[in-house]
Order: C-alpha cells, then sequence, then structure tokens
DNA sequence: GTCTATAGATAGATAGAC
DNA sequence: GTCTATCTATCTATAGAC
C-alpha cells in the first residue's frame, strides 16, 4: 500500500523530467536521483521505461481532465473558458520559454523515435481539441466548431515554438493578444471572417 | 582533397538521420552505417558529435539561403514570394507528417537538451523571419512587416506540429488555404484585419 | 520494499596498423 | 584516409541479500 505512493512520486519526477529533458534523453538514473531511491528499487515500480511513460502521458491526461472541468464550473461562458485555454501559454510562459509546450514536444519526439505512446501523446491533444470544439459549438454552428478549435490548437503551439526558440516576450504577448481578439470577433459576429 | 567528399556525405547522412530520428537518439553507428565508413574512420573527419551538429545547422542555413534565393529570383512579387513559403508544407507534407518540420523540431530538442549550439538552430528560424519581413515590408508599413513574419512563421509551425500529431490532410489543407485567404487580405488591403 | 552488485548492450571516443 | 581493436562511461535491466 505504502507502494503506491513510491509509484505516484517516480511518475510524478518522470513527468517534469520528461519535459525538462526529453524522454529519450532522461535516464532511470535521473528519475531515481530525483525520488531518492537506488535504480535496482526502480525495477521493482516499473519493468520498463516505456511503462513509466504510458503512466506519464495517463497522468498528464488526468490532470489536465482535472483542469479542464474546473474551467467549466468556473467560468459561465464559452468565450470566458476559452480564453482560460489561451491564458496557458501566459501563465506557464517561464517553463514554456525552456522547455515548449508539453504536450507539442512530447508527441513531436514520440513521432520521431516512432514510438508505440505516440498516438497515447496525440491523443492529450484531442483533449483539449474535443473540449475546446464543445466551447466553440456554443458559439458557431456545430459543424465549424472542431475546424476553430483545430486552429485555435495550432496557433497556440505555433506561438509555443517560436517563443522557445526566440524567447521574445513581446511575440507572446502580442500572439495572445491575436488570439483574444480572434475570439472576440468570433463571439460577436458568431461567424468566422473568412470561408 | 577527396576527404572532403567524405565529410560532406556524413553531413547529409547526419542531416537526414538527425531531420528522422532526432540529434540525440542518433548515435554515431547510426551515421557511419548510412555512409558504409567504419566507426573509427569517422574520427578522422569529425572529433565530436557536437561538431558534426554544428555543420548540419550550417548545411541547413546555406540550403535554405539558396531556395530563398531562387524564390526572390523565381517570383516577381512578394506576395508570390510569401505564398512559395506557405508551400513548403504541401511540397514537404509526407516528411512533416512523419517528423515535423526540420527547425522547429531541431530548435526544440536542443532547448531541451540545454545544448549550445540551440541558438545556431534558431538563427535557422531567423533566416526565414528576416527575408519574410523583407517581403512583407513591400506590402505594409516596415513597422508591421517583422510582425507578420513572425505571425506567419509560428502559424506554419503550428500547422506543421498539429499535422505531425493526428496526420489529418484535411486539416493542413485548410490551414494552408487560411494562411493564403490571410496574405492575399494583407496584399489587397496592405493592411491588417486586427490592430 | 529497499538495497548492492552486476550483467549485457551500446554510447562516444581513442590508438595504432595498414 | 580507412580500417580493427579497444577504452571508458552509461544505458536498461536482472539477481539476490536484507
Amino acid at each position: 500500500m505504502a507502494g503506491r505512493r513510491t509509484r505516484s512520486e517516480i511518475v510524478a519526477a518522470a513527468d517534469e523530467l520528461f519535459y525538462r529533458m526529453g524522454f529519450e534523453p532522461t535516464s532511470f538514473a535521473d528519475i531515481a536521483e530525483k525520488v531518492n531511491i537506488s535504480r535496482g528499487n526502480f525495477y521493482h515500480h516499473f519493468k520498463t521505461k516505456d511503462e513509466i511513460l504510458n503512466e506519464v502521458i495517463q497522468k498528464r491526461a488526468a490532470d489536465r481532465r482535472t483542469m479542464l472541468d474546473a474551467w467549466e464550473q468556473e467560468e459561465s461562458t464559452p468565450e470566458r473558458r476559452i480564453a482560460r485555454f489561451i491564458d496557458i501559454l501566459a501563465m506557464n510562459c517561464d517553463k514554456i520559454r525552456l522547455h515548449g509546450c508539453p504536450i507539442g514536444t512530447l508527441t513531436g519526439e514520440l513521432a520521431k523515435l516512432d514510438h508505440p505512446a505516440r498516438e497515447e501523446a496525440t491523443a492529450l491533444f484531442t483533449l483539449f481539441r474535443n473540449w475546446l470544439s464543445r466551447q466553440f459549438a456554443q458559439l458557431v454552428p456545430h459543424k465549424e466548431a472542431d475546424r476553430l478549435a483545430m486552429e485555435l490548437l495550432a496557433r497556440s503551439q505555433g506561438a509555443a515554438t517560436l517563443y522557445n526558440a526566440f524567447r521574445d516576450d513581446n511575440f507572446l504577448r502580442r500572439e495572445i493578444a491575436a488570439m483574444k481578439a480572434w475570439l472576440a470577433g468570433i463571439s460577436a459576429g458568431r461567424k468566422s471572417a473568412h470561408d
């Protein structure tokens, strides 16, 4: 029973290290050191590195679900909920500056590794995609909602990537403002500019 | 003198492998196998892995400069030149689908590794940024040109990241069409929609 | 459930014959 | 300029004492 605690500590440590250094460059030794257990003990909890990866992805999914549920509770309109999504960039800018988006960089790395868990990582994007789509469906015809969700997801990914590269605070601020203006245009006009 | 050929073959092989598998996961053995030389001979040409990385980045920069110069020659208007940039996504979609954007994924990986060459990799983005900025400066007031260059760069990065994750051809087509519509709006109105 | 010790593979890198 | 052989470090993973 006490083992659950150590196990979840390992997953939490791996989550952060995979984000900061990447999955492949992170070794068992790195994780063990962070949790303060020996490498040998490690294998009592996890048989393979991929097993940890899977649990890290599931933890990330659970964390995001909790966050999205909270936004749904805390904000009364779809505009405000979508605005909360855009604000992730500002809230986490210190980390994004150094390590990029946790979801975007993981899916990218797993794609290059041709890793079996790639699709599970993509499901983290799907979580946001579907949540955003449900919000947009309250602002525009249902048929357009997913398109807008993907558009916003793409724009936030682009902003994260270039902010990580150039580390220009003004650029990030501008991108956030532009996304909010775009959102305001949709919720006011209830129709997107093009198409 | 013949050594130059082997050296450039090594760089070309490393360029492709770093793109396909990532810098860190690519081993000397991988590169040596691809070039058909022994691991030992390898060190006659390059002392360290970082040395190869630097040369790969310089090669990528040279390749992009050549490409941008060609676009400048081949296209007569800034709109058409910028459109060529947007078309990269369609031209390279097979590779982007599997491995993402070569520049975006490299800068992201080097950021996580906290690698000394990170800034050199970012310079690859700067190459496009400045080129696009010069094109936009012919369409809008100079003060706005860099802002539009970054906006387009970000959008193309976002499209590449999500295409790599979801592998949805319709999404990519839509993003390309949206960028072209955005570009048409700028070159027609000579003023961006927001701000 | 935690540890030490260690296996087996592979990494980056070197030495020296040809 | 290319090779084989090898070094050292580190990786994932296992065995077995406590």
